[in-house]
DNA sequence: CAGATATGCTTGCAGAATCAGATATTGACA
DNA sequence: TGTCAATATCTGATTCTGCAAGCATATCTG
């Protein structure tokens, strides 16, 4: 017969759950990578991103969406990548206000070099989790984002 | 026959996905409290652990490990929240080294106000999640949780 | 009990992200 | 075509966070 207090909510308390397993995981993983790498785990973000798309490149503005950031905080996050050789600017032929974060050969070279510790790091964490665990937790994080980002 | 890069290991992705959720909606629900309540979301959480705790009140040090900052950052923090009225700083009465933050009345009503609106924005984000789907993302975040504390 | 070490918190400084606003380009439409 | 709105990016000011260092208090050890 308790009241029910509104902060005992049960979304609230998953929410909550989400929030501190995240932050717990981004400050041990990112720390361990740019204690190992030198990559900051922003970087390896990005950098990832960029890999995987079809040119090795991105709008600014689809990389924010991508990384969570604001359009600002991506024009800056790649002056830092940029001075530090890891991707280059590149103009948009058909539309100039348009401009593509392109990923460098040492950029490619950094973030596989920083993907093999940041894999081997994983194994550790999600020792315990079995391939049906984790493809439980990926189709719940899927559904997750895809709500959110409609 | 492709050849396995080292950029897409599996819990990569996976990881990457639960960045990429959090991130979402972090920023969308963390956006519509601050809108609809004034209150950040980091406010909401540190509120939320000390109305939750058995005095209302946390060391800083507590405090710090549940909402994943470092003591510094809790410490403005608690800085903010005490001038708006929200906590307060208690002494500890057998160990002078430690400082509790206790939450105040105020902050207990503008918490409580935040809880309904976030509660029912998080009803609208987990619309389409079932009781079982809730219980099993739990388990997962609290196992994740637990690893990477330990 | 004295000295060394550990713990809890706060502060100076610097890095990075956001917000708001400015600029440039494109697309839509009368 | 000319004007207005929308889009893409960048920049200035502000805010927040973490690291490193410092101060006060507590605990351990010989």
């Amino acid at each position: 017969m308790s009241s029910p207090r509104p902060i005992d909510d049960r979304l609230i308390t998953t929410f909550g759950r989400l929030v501190e397993a995240y932050s717990q995981l981004e400050r041990r993983l990112g720390g361990a990578l740019q204690a190992e790498t030198g990559l900051p785990h922003v970087w390896f973000e990005v950098l990832l991103r960029l890999a995987r798309s079809s040119q090795g490149q991105l709008t600014m503005s689809t990389l924010a969406d991508e990384a969570a950031l604001t359009t600002s905080g991506v024009s800056r996050l790649v002056d830092r990548l940029l001075a530090a050789g890891y991707v280059e600017r590149r103009p948009c032929p058909t539309d100039r206000r348009i401009t593509y974060a392109a990923i460098t050969d040492a950029g490619r070279e950094v973030l596989d070099r920083a993907a093999v510790v940041h894999a081997r790091n994983l194994r550790r964490t999600f020792a315990d989790f079995d391939p049906d665990d984790l493809n439980t937790l990926d189709a719940l994080l899927d559904r997750l984002r895809r709500t959110a980002t409609a």
